[in-house]
DNA sequence: ATCCTGACTTGAC
DNA sequence: GGTCAAGCCAGGA
C-alpha cells in the first residue's frame, strides 16, 4: 500500500463499508465501488479485500459477494468453507455458493447508507 | 517503464 | 436468455 495523500486511502474507505454491513446481510463489489465514487471499479473492492485479511481489524469480507451472490471470494479465505459458514452463522443459507435469496439480503451502501 | 493479472460489472452477439 | 469480450484501477514482476 502507499501512504497516499492525507485522507484514507481508497482501501480504508472499502474497509469502512464493509465494516458497516449489518449482520445478516451481505453487498456486492460493485455497490461498494458506485458508493465510493469508483464505480465500474468493483476489481479494485476486491483488491483492496485482499489487503483486509492481512488487517488487524475485523473485516467482514465473506459478506461480500459478487453481483450474481455467488461466494467467489471463498477461495480466498483461509479456509474455502469459511466464508459459506459464516455467512451461515448470520443466518444467510448458502446453497452452491450462492447466497440463497440474494436480492432480499442484498444491502445496497448507496441507498441504505447513503 | 511495460505487461499481466485480479474477491467484478456491463454491454454486445 | 446464455456466452464472450471489453473496461476498470492498482500492484507485482
Amino acid at each position: 500500500m502507499e501512504k497516499k495523500k492525507d485522507d484514507y486511502s481508497f482501501f480504508e474507505n472499502v474497509f469502512e463499508v464493509v465494516k458497516l454491513i449489518p449482520v445478516g446481510r451481505v453487498t456486492s463489489y460493485g455497490a461498494i465501488a458506485e458508493y465510493l465514487g469508483s464505480k465500474g471499479s468493483a476489481r479494485m473492492v476486491g483488491w483492496a479485500l485482499i489487503s483486509s485479511h492481512i488487517q488487524n481489524k475485523n473485516i467482514p469480507a465473506y459478506r461480500v459477494v459478487n453481483r450474481n451472490g455467488m461466494l467467489t471470494g471463498k477461495q480466498h479465505f483461509a479456509t474455502p468453507n469459511a466464508m459459506q459458514e459464516n455467512l451461515e452463522r448470520e443466518g444467510i443459507k448458502v446453497e452452491n455458493d450462492q447466497v440463497v435469496d440474494f436480492k432480499n439480503l442484498f444491502w445496497d451502501p448507496r441507498k441504505e447508507l447513503a
